[in-house]
DNA sequence: TAGTCTTTGGAAACCGGTGTCATAAATGGT
DNA sequence: ACCATTTATGACACCGGTTTCCAAAGACTA
């Protein structure tokens, strides 16, 4: 059948139409699945298309209809995993679609992050982006998406602007729960470990233990407030100044796990042992806190569940409507958490 | 100078060339950095450009070379790090040029494995495909590649084929070097975590095991080797059993990072400190390494140097010859190594 | 000064699809 | 049987670039 094609490349849809007697127009029929077609056309046309093995060219179908197949993640957090997670959800919607993910990660600090989007979108044209925190709080991103006619949709952990671009989980109340745990094991002196300023989830995190705390009628001692950066590093520093305090706080929050399992080197290197006499709890339910010794007690948000609903709300935006855009977090109990030592 | 537009969309050649008043190919020269353009017209055109901030179409760039700048990633890697480090890498390289990386995860174990891939590769395209362990062991994708017009670069742990398609690390030297320390701390009876059969870098690695443990005139007792499918899950009852054998080895080799972890979980559970009880060294160097307790020994492999070489291979091939293809690893020493009990 | 070579610019076709619109064929109503 | 309407098909322009080929202008030679 082959050497029925002018060339020895890909079939077009000239070879289909030649071959099977009908016109351009009629393949582009069929392959859109138009109704307006003959059955006995369409099969006869069929026939030829599954012969040839012929598949359309995106690039041509994407010039005439002014878009393109092209879903952008557009990211830049330090957790890979979290990262790598909802890559793996998005394309668990794209699988079954025509969509391919093009991913871009890109330096949220950078005096020319704007103008690096910029030339990505431009250069690349996709139909729609997907943006990870902490970018997702950058409003002048969104802003460049609807300028350069592009989707988009944000993941975030609070309510940024409107539902239509929007996915985000309740991580106030997820931390709530996490002091609720705290306390009812008996602590009463907990320190924190916050994620860096400019993060919308670092402020979440920080608000609801804040709340908390105040709740349970908990003064928050001054020097039981740490900052980090979301890093095993950085975790390992503010942990280590929380547990070199007289008296040091009985259990820690740490607003990630990655700074969890630095607070928790930490207290090891000072012969500390948890969770009998420190607790720990972090947030994510990224591998490391099933993995680390002992397990730790975090907070899974349900993060392949909102890249599903993000990548559904932009490639299928009839059913954006049904699909849930607020997430709510969970406490996962591990062996990091027991009343405190006395 | 917008309102000089036709339409209020995206500038095009044609807007370019009517307004500079020269034509389409010059324009389209002046793109392309031919020199057969006078200084002034360039010049002048140029300005136009600025002006309206034009940047040329990429998918009717595509259309017209009958070529795009995608490159595929095709992976299905049970380690998510070093998937995301990999990413990491070739986009260090990409970042400069017009490419963009689209992602696409497959089932290795899929019988619609040669199906699904080929459906990606004819409705994407992409110029370039890049594979990654344990897939590009499988020789039938390579050919896929060949058959369907498309460039590849395969990351692998030995030799799969001839060098232009190929970017390698040599596992089994580096094992090697990992049992001479074990050895020089005075090991005699190491256990080995092997990987799942199937990947190659899970052979190279047993092999490598096995060389030294010869080389040193070391037995290697019948229960001595398990073999784990590079989770943490499956080290962890690796492990397990090996420390569940009587006498029990003083020192475990692991065939990745996720497996010593499980590994050192289950040293855990039966009250064994490491390393005073019990030596553990890993393979890979991600980051739960060194985020557990106590921080890991491990073998490192340059897997951004790779992953940069690979991309380097496959988007300038002019280059390919000065590039390194041939990568070593290295011991990353820490605190899981120390001479056996008694 | 005429003739030749080299640079520079443009017209038209092409890449492989889709949209518009006209026309042909089939169907229905009376 | 006839006209009106609906359904099915095709011709042709178009999307926004590149390529081929040719012509004009300028530079150089004799």
């Amino acid at each position: 059948m082959a050497n029925l094609l002018k060339s020895d490349s890909q079939p077009t849809i000239n070879d289909v139409a030649r071959l099977s007697g009908v016109s351009k127009k009629t393949v582009s029929r069929i392959i859109n699945r138009s109704p307006l077609v003959k059955k006995d056309t369409r099969e006869k046309v069929e026939k030829v298309i599954a012969e040839l093995g012929y598949v359309p060219n995106p690039q041509a179908r994407a010039l005439a209809l002014r878009r393109n197949f092209l879903i952008g993640l557009l990211h830049d957090n330090p957790n890979a995993q979290m990262v790598l997670n909802f890559q793996q959800g998005v394309l668990e919607v794209l699988k079954d679609t025509e969509f391919a993910l093009v991913v871009r990660p890109v330096d949220r600090k950078s005096p020319r992050l704007l103008a690096d989007v910029r030339h990505f979108l431009e250069q690349q044209r996709p139909f729609g982006m997907l943006i990870l925190p902490p970018l997702s709080e950058n409003d002048a991103l969104a802003e460049l998406c609807v300028e350069l006619g592009c989707e988009y949709v944000r993941m975030g952990s609070a309510d940024l602007d409107d539902a239509a671009h929007l996915v985000e989980s309740n991580d106030r109340q997820a931390v709530g729960e996490a002091v609720d745990l705290l306390v009812a094991e008996g602590h009463r002196d907990i320190g924190f470990i916050a994620g860096p300023d400019g993060f919308r989830s670092a402020f979440e995190r920080r608000e609801g233990f804040c709340e908390a705390m105040a709740r349970h009628g908990l003064e928050i001692g001054e020097d039981r407030m740490e900052e980090g950066m979301y890093t095993f590093e950085s975790g390992l520093a503010a942990g280590g100044n929380l547990l070199d305090r007289q008296p040091r706080p009985t259990a820690i929050f740490a607003s990630n796990d990655e700074m969890a399992a630095g607070a928790l080197h930490a207290a090891r290197r000072r012969d500390l042992v948890v969770p009998d006499d420190l607790s720990i709890i972090g947030f994510d339910d990224t591998a490391i806190a099933a993995h680390i010794w002992p397990p730790m007690t975090t907070v899974r948000w349900p993060i392949n569940a909102m890249a599903r609903a993000a990548a559904t709300k932009l490639v299928e935006p009839d059913k954006a409507s049904e699909v849930n855009w607020k997430f709510l977090s969970e406490i996962v109990p591990r062996s990091s958490v027991a009343p405190p030592r006395r």
